[in-house]
DNA sequence: GAGACGATTCGG
DNA sequence: CGAATCGTCTCT
């Protein structure tokens, strides 16, 4: 058993070194949840060899304090967590439907388990705004399902759906949140098709076919419930928005959004958003983008 | 513990 | 356009 570690206390460096020795039986996982249980404020991710421990954002703040900042670990953890360019609170805070075009042109970065910046620009998200929006999950109220969209702006909010995960961002508003729906890859592509094909070995995937529909863009970006659920996007480690390229107004189509049949007269309401002419929008809405068209003409 | 269902995806 | 496939909820 190898311990990699970033940065721990004396104290719970003695009580992994006397984990290291592992018991005949005790799976590498349940040392694993062993530690994460005394490191609270650590992520903690195990396979067969290895443990591997992910500073949060505070413990980065006392890295930065108690070394050199130009050694080059401090480097590296400097450029690959969320530290300095994840936007906060202020960004999140705001009307379902303004953050779901808000977050329009900007970069979602997930941070791999192997330390790996996974990054795509979001193209296409849908505003679902709670009661009385019967489009949404959180319609009927809170439930352990969905009580990510009741949390604060900033909060993901994963789920399951036919066996595939897809990842919503709680905005302001009781039980509302934006569903990221499609991206467009942009840094470490060759790792996110590989993603992609645990679940269909072989294929092969053009870039633009990678991001585009909930699902695909969690399991390119390995975002999934276990994971990312209920994290905070404003302090995670693992999961954050940067700023990207500025989407004018009238190159955003709204539309009707996606396989809502249930939702009665909400089916309707343009509460999808995506940027016209983009190749990985997961689907067109070519009557809506006529209005948005004559619009600008 | 069975049965139903879904803000999806893939292949034919 | 139908099947896959699985976590969650509901009812027994």
């Amino acid at each position: 058993m190898k311990i990699i570690q970033q940065q721990i206390t004396e104290d719970n460096r003695q009580f992994i070194m006397s984990t290291t020795k592992r018991p005949v039986g005790k799976s590498s996982t349940s040392i694993a949840s062993k530690i994460r249980k005394k490191l609270d404020s650590s992520d903690v991710h195990s396979d067969s060899k290895t443990i591997k421990i992910t500073p949060k954002r505070n413990e980065e703040q006392s890295i930065k304090l108690s070394n050199d900042p130009n050694t080059s670990k401090v480097k590296q953890i400097k450029e690959t967590t969320s530290a300095t360019k994840a936007f906060d609170y202020t960004f999140y805070n705001r009307p379902c439907e303004d953050l779901a075009k808000a977050l329009l042109g900007k970069k979602l970065v997930r941070l791999s388990d192997k330390g790996e910046r996974l990054c795509g620009t979001i193209v296409e998200t849908e505003a679902y705004l709670g009661h009385p929006d019967k489009g949404a999950h959180s319609y009927k109220g809170k439930t352990n399902k969905n009580e990510a969209m009741f949390m604060d702006p900033g909060t993901a909010y994963v789920y399951h759906i036919h066996s595939y995960c897809c990842m919503n961002i709680s905005s302001k508003g009781d039980g509302a949140a934006v569903l990221l729906r499609a991206l467009e890859p942009v840094e470490n592509i060759p790792s996110m098709i590989k993603l992609r094909q645990k679940r269909t070995p072989g294929k092969p995937f053009k870039s633009h076919e990678l991001c585009n529909g909930p699902s695909k863009l969690c399991l390119s970006l390995d975002v999934t419930k276990d994971q990312i659920n209920k994290d905070d996007m404003t302090k995670s480690t693992k999961i954050w928005i940067e700023d990207g390229d500025e989407i004018k107004p009238d190159r955003i189509v709204h539309c009707k959004r996606v396989n809502i049949n249930y939702a009665e007269e909400w089916i309707d309401k343009p509460l999808r958003y995506y940027i016209q002419g983009n190749k990985c929008v997961s689907k067109l809405d070519k009557e809506a983008e006529k209005q948005c068209n004559m619009y600008i003409m």
